[in-house]
DNA sequence: AAAGCAAACAACCGCACGCAG
DNA sequence: ACTGCGTGCGGTTGTTTGCTT
């Protein structure tokens, strides 16, 4: 037996929002919250999918959006995410705020993609399109692309393999704002591949209390301790290994890193693919 | 002014996943 | 373990808007 249709198609209505449907929406979620999208056109008195409520409030109804042209840093941002998390929209939405899954997918499709075939760059594997060394990636496939930063130290490689290594550190300094070399354990035994699908793996707890111990050595009081676990809003998990207080042995403080940019759990970490 | 075309945007659809029973 | 529900995501399609001829 298949599944139940998520609405009574033949009782709702298709097609463009209009100003007392937005009114309607607006108005219950103001009055009730968000949640239980397939009761919500009946209880708001819509004759909506529940679905289409949720996309109409998700993606244009909802007051923090930010509204209005990207702006040329948005621009790079995306391109930069894009590099790394391939059509995951939803996550480069995230490190956005303000903007949408839709709106940046919608708009990746119409204005960067062109900006980059206009670079000479395939918008697809983010290659350039003249260099034939340049492996098939699509973002519609399932194959998972590796980023090896051990292989940087391999004396074969050719300048242009050295110079993607270099611009995948780059990346990664830039997106997750650390540097490779900050991980001399990694560096020693091969630095482990970068999964492509962001099964994001947090850092040992040996690194933090590494950090921790080389603060507390240094005699510091106020040096920056990055958690992890923190960084992913797990606040209080039991992977945080910092406390919830922002104190390690009352000495150091923890900054709760700054992880895709989205400082205090603006980004939903639900929505990371956490493996 | 009108037709044709392309770009931009809004919305829909199907699928996958997590969760509760 | 299985099933159904609710939700989120990504791809695709439909509609609107703006530009060119």
């Amino acid at each position: 037996m298949g599944r139940s249709p998520c609405c009574e198609k033949a009782h709702t209505n298709k097609g463009a929002w209009t100003k007392e449907e937005d009114d309607r929406l607006i108005s219950y979620i103001r009055a009730h919250g968000e949640g239980c999208w397939r009761s919500l056109p009946k209880a708001a008195g819509l004759l909506r999918c529940g679905k289409s409520c949720r996309l109409r409030w998700i993606n244009y109804l909802r007051p923090d959006l930010k509204r209005g042209n990207f702006t040329e840093e948005e621009d790079e941002l995306i391109i930069k995410l894009h590099s790394l998390l391939g059509n995951k929209w939803s996550l480069i939405a995230g490190r956005l705020p303000g903007r949408t899954d839709n709106e940046i997918k919608n708009y990746w499709n119409t204005h960067i993609r062109r900006k980059l075939l206009n670079r000479g760059i395939d918008p697809a594997t983010h290659r350039n399109i003249n260099d034939p060394s340049t492996p098939e990636r699509s973002a519609n496939t399932n194959t998972t692309t590796t980023i090896s930063f051990g292989a940087s130290n391999n004396n074969n490689m050719n300048a242009t393999g050295r110079d993607q290594v270099e611009d995948q550190k780059s990346l990664v300094r830039g997106i997750f704002g650390c540097k490779v070399e900050q991980f001399p354990l990694q560096e020693q035994q091969g630095i482990p591949d970068l999964n492509l699908e962001l099964k994001i793996s947090p850092p040992s707890c040996y690194q933090f209390q590494q950090q921790q111990e080389a603060v507390l050595k240094s005699g510091r009081t106020h040096s920056p301790v990055v958690c992890f676990a923190c960084s992913l809003g797990l606040k209080n998990s039991k992977d945080c290994s910092c406390g919830s207080n922002g104190s390690v042995n009352n000495k150091s403080v923890v900054v709760h890193h700054d992880f895709l940019g989205l400082k205090g759990g603006v980004l939903d970490y639900r929505s990371l693919e956490m493996k």
